[in-house]
DNA sequence: ATTTGCTTCGAAAACGTTTGCGTGTTGAAA
DNA sequence: TTTCAACACGCAAACGTTTTCGAAGCAAAT
């Protein structure tokens, strides 16, 4: 087991100074070729690596840079880390990865925790639980401390920074156009609870395409889901007292569990009721039937997340020029089986 | 914008020496009651926090470590990941991931760049490309630099240290006897090429279930998928040509892939054919019908081999116990509607 | 008055780098 | 022989901590 290797350890061996390896590793005029050549062989022979906490101390910043998100088991979110990623380490930077599993507190703990110099910036989506109690002092004090900070999807105006997001209500009142395009008037909806702020909005597209129609827009066909253990009969009542003709999910769970109780009660898919979900993740891919679906490029949005705080990183020193962004991933509308 | 305040800064203002402010916060009983509670309010008036940076290069620890996965839009491992995450942060590490994309290269290269200081140890699955080509160098060679490693799923034996691992062949062996008892006899498996471990496990696990119920192996109805995009016809035709009973699949998109083709053919699930899937994703649960499966648990996993590599880490000092154990998850046979 | 011992604090080294600047040596020009 | 550049290298500070050790101050004991 040999040891990893240091610069004094080198400079020792060498009997030289720490300095002159140093600078003869980079390559520097000040050392002669003869030695430059020496310490360059040996360094090599040795295996030699920088240490990354030692740079990390000295130049002060670490290339890294933390993603907090809700789940890592929703595939969306998955998708997002899989494009920060990508991003990051083109740009030579790590990603560091930490799950709030929607409770305040742990997001609140995982920011001090990393905010102390091990993290260049954050990433991330807020907590269904940080959305509800509106309290976002945690996510303030970092970027006062000079931390930059980008959110997506689930984002709050009450922060001023970079975010990225789609637009939830523009994507869900295409898709309500789309069915009642086909000719559906009696569109249900399965939404959550208005304080996730997705939610909300698709909703409020919704309720704007029926609206635009001309279509009355019925309360009773508007399903709320709280508890996103314990919802199939919710959603079993919402299909079986409406004579709805169409069902718009705003995820894929809450689809796919439609198409299940659809089945179930032998009402055809699509011929006798339309489904279109949000979210292209896996399920509604393999679903039989194949779910019509909004997509959500969550590698993209990713992606850009990543981008924008890895630019705001480097132009730090050029002052900030405080504009913050908005950046507005465009959706698409995926047609499969579930929708005629 | 206040920036984050350091010992020395706090020395200055209160006119004392670094090393005094940082015994103060440490409620050293060297300093006296007086200095102690003047630092301590100064201290918690500017929200001081040790830089964990600095704290990483003086302890050589950071209290970090990596997981690296071949993809993490793949349910299982998002669910390892979950696993380690939770028994890392009640450890108080963080976790940092990295994403191989079945690559050897970018494996290396991951490696490489975390091995120099920034993290403290290793969790990984290797990629498609690194089993094939078996050349596991960059594994031993930061393993040899003394820093743990804990292989999961994707094992090999030519690496030397901690593993947890589901037992394959056994439970490839319970699912296919599990359709045997049913009374089913012409048993297809859909398999992955060899290299990949988990594929040839379970394929010889398959293999000697038929042998031990005196049922003749046939190779014909063993497929082996390589391209991971484009493998429909070949599920098409394994289960067009051969009048099989039922079908055991290496994974859930098989599995669910199968189903599909077999309503498309109106052939029944479960009562013309029974399919039995493995990993207990979120497919499985939601398809419909919703598949048996071999439930390999990732959270377990995950967790299992943080703590394994935690213990390594803080044992470090106690001398090297060289004993490398092998950690066992046990699987378990979820039934659903696809097998009768 | 001197010694002892306790309390309270500071200097400095250490972790592993990078880099500006100072300095000693050499050879050539004056 | 003296002077001066150019070259090659080392010193030391800096990043932000922790911790060992030494020392100053002072009171009590001899």
């Amino acid at each position: 087991m040999k040891r990893k290797v240091t610069l004094k350890e080198i400079a020792k061996e060498l009997d030289v100074s720490i300095s002159t390896v140093s600078k003869s590793l980079k390559n520097s005029l000040e050392i002669s070729e003869d030695t430059r050549q020496k310490v360059q062989a040996f360094a090599k022979l040795y295996n030699y690596k920088p240490n990354n906490i030692a740079l990390s101390l000295k130049n002060r910043k670490t290339k890294t840079i933390c993603v907090i998100i809700p789940e890592i088991i929703h595939h969306f979110f998955a998708t997002v880390i899989s494009g920060v990623e990508a991003v990051a380490n083109e740009n030579g930077y790590n990603v560091i990865v930490c799950l709030s599993d929607e409770s305040f507190d742990k997001e609140v703990i995982n920011m001090e925790m990393l905010a102390n110099g091990s993290i260049d910036g954050f990433i991330m989506s807020l907590s269904k639980e940080t959305q509800q109690k509106k309290d976002f002092h945690h996510i303030a004090e970092v970027i006062n401390q000079g931390m930059p900070v980008v959110l997506f999807d689930r984002v709050t105006n009450d922060i001023l920074c970079d975010k990225v997001i789609i637009d939830d209500n523009l994507a869900a009142y295409n898709a309500t156009q789309f069915l009642i395009d086909k000719g559906l008037k009696k569109i249900a909806i399965i939404s959550t609870v208005d304080y996730v702020s997705v939610g909300k909005l698709r909703t409020d597209g919704y309720r704007k395409a029926l609206t635009n129609n001309d279509i009355k827009v019925d309360e009773n066909i508007i399903l709320k889901i709280e508890d996103t253990e314990n919802f199939e009969a919710s959603i079993e009542n919402l299909i079986l007292n409406n004579e709805i003709e169409a069902l718009f999910a705003v995820n894929e769970i809450f689809a796919v569990t439609a198409l299940k109780i659809a089945k179930k009660h032998n009402i055809k898919v699509p011929e006798d009721l339309s489904v279109i979900g949000f979210t292209d993740g896996i399920i509604s891919k393999y679903a039989t039937p194949s779910i019509s679906t909004v997509s959500q490029n969550g590698i993209k949005m990713g992606g850009k997340a990543a981008k924008m705080l890895i630019e705001r990183l480097e132009n730090e020193e050029e002052a900030a020029e405080e504009q913050y962004k908005i950046e507005v991933i465009e959706t698409e509308l995926v047609e499969r089986e579930s929708t005629k």
